[in-house]
DNA sequence: CAGGCCTGTAGAACACGTTCTACTCTAGCG
DNA sequence: CGCTAGAGTAGAACGTGTTCTACAGGCCTG
C-alpha cells in the first residue's frame, strides 16, 4: 500500500514530492535513489544489484527493500525523480518555438539527448519502467503523469482536455518506445529524431513536417 | 553465436519459417514453445519457469538453453510465433474496411481482442518484448518485421514507402504500450480500444475519428 | 571398426532478487 | 526512569534464471 503519491492540486510549500517520515528517514531515501542512479549510471540495469545499492547507500538490505519494495519499484522511481528534476528545471526556463508542436518538439527532444546522453543509466530506467508489473503500477503512472504534466507545461495548455490528454499518452508512448529501441540498439540517435519529430507533428497538426 | 534466423529473400520452399535442423529438432523446438506458452497462459510471466518448461516440453535445461538462450528470448520467440500464425490466418480472410485506416484498425482491433482472451499469455509475452535487452534484439526486430508486413498487407501496400514504415513502426509503438498499459491494469480494454482508434486516425488520416 | 564431434541428459553449482530471523537502538509514553 | 513498538542491521536462507560438469548415444570420417 504505497502512499498515493502526490495530490498536488493546491500549492502548499511542497518543498520537494515526497515530505513523509523524518529527516533522517528522507535522507536515507534519498541516499538510497543516488547509489541506484550511481550504479546504472556506470553498468545499466544488470549492474545495479540490490546489495550493491544497500552497501553503497549505508543501508541494511532489509532496510532498502523496506523503502522500495523490490528492484523495479527502485528504478522507477529513480526515473520519477529525475523526470520531476527536469520538469522542476524547464520551470524556470523559457522553451522556444513558434507553435505548440514546436515547443512540445524542444523539449521532448531535449530530454531525449539528456537521456542519451547517459546511456546506461537510461538503459536501467527505461527497461525496468517497461518491465514494471501490477505492484508497480502507480509508480508508472506517477511517471506518466510527470510526462504528461511536462508536455502541457510546454504546449502552454494549462488544463488540458480529456483528448489532450489522450493524445500526450500516445506521444509518450511513442517517447518510451523509441528509447526502448534506442537502449536495445535497434534505432540510432537519428532514427529516434526522427520518428519524434514526426509522430508529434502528425498527432498535433495533422500534417507532415517535411 | 545463434543461427542468424532469417534470409528469405529468394522465396525458397518455405514449409514454414525456420527449417534449420533435423525433423527431431524441429519438433523438439515445437515442444519448447508449446511447453512455453501453455505455462505462459496458466500464470503469466512468472509461471514461465525454465525449469517447469524443459520438464514439460520434455527436454533437459541445457537442451532448452541450447534452444533458447535466455527466458526472454524464448517468451519473443513464442510471441513471433504467435504473430506469425495470425498473419498467416490474416492471409486467408478477406479484410473489411472501407478505407486502408478502417482495415488497419480492424485488424489491430482483432488482434488486441485475441490478446485480451488470454491475459495471462499476453501479459508474459508483452512484458518479455518490452524487457528484452540487446541480446535478443534480433528476436525482438522479427517481432518488429511481422508486425510492420501484417500492417501492410491489412491496408493493402504490398511495398511500403520509407515514410509508410515509419508511421507503421509508430502505430506498433502505441499498439504495444496500450498492451502493456492493459497488462499492468493501468488502462481498461476500452482505453485501450479508444486509443488505438484515434491514434491510428491521426497517423494515417490526419484527422479525427470522431 | 576406432576415434572424434555434436547433441542431448541429469544434476550440481552459482548469482542475484527476495524473504526471514535474531538482535540492537531509539523515540515516545506510562 | 523503565518499557515497548517500530525502524534499522547483519546475515542466513530460499527460489529461480543461468552456467557448468560429467556422461551417453549417434553419426561421420579415416
Amino acid at each position: 500500500m504505497p502512499p498515493k503519491a502526490t495530490s498536488n492540486t493546491a500549492g502548499m510549500t511542497a518543498t520537494s514530492n515526497d515530505e513523509l517520515g523524518s529527516t533522517a528517514q528522507r535522507e536515507r531515501r534519498k541516499r538510497i535513489l543516488d547509489a541506484t542512479l550511481a550504479l546504472a549510471a556506470k553498468g545499466g540495469y544488470e549492474a545495479v544489484q540490490m546489495r550493491a545499492v544497500a552497501e553503497k547507500a549505508d543501508v541494511a538490505l532489509g532496510t532498502l527493500y523496506r523503502y522500495f519494495p523490490s528492484k523495479v519499484h527502485l528504478l522507477v522511481a529513480g526515473l520519477a525523480r529525475e523526470f520531476q528534476r527536469a520538469s522542476d528545471k524547464l520551470d524556470r526556463a523559457k522553451i522556444p518555438g513558434d507553435t505548440p508542436a514546436d515547443r512540445l518538439l524542444f523539449v521532448i527532444g531535449r530530454n531525449t539527448r539528456l537521456m542519451q546522453r547517459d546511456p546506461h543509466l537510461t538503459e536501467a530506467m527505461v527497461r525496468a519502467f517497461m518491465f514494471a508489473d501490477t505492484t508497480a503500477a502507480a509508480e508508472v503512472e506517477l511517471v506518466g503523469k510527470l510526462m504528461e504534466s511536462m508536455f502541457a507545461r510546454a504546449m502552454g495548455k494549462d488544463e488540458p482536455t480529456e483528448r489532450d490528454s489522450v493524445i500526450f499518452h500516445m506521444i509518450a508512448d511513442v517517447w518510451m518506445a523509441n528509447l526502448v529501441a534506442w537502449v536495445t540498439r535497434r534505432a540510432s540517435a537519428a532514427d529516434v529524431q526522427h520518428r519524434l519529430e514526426l509522430s508529434i507533428r502528425l498527432l498535433l497538426e495533422g500534417r507532415d513536417g517535411g
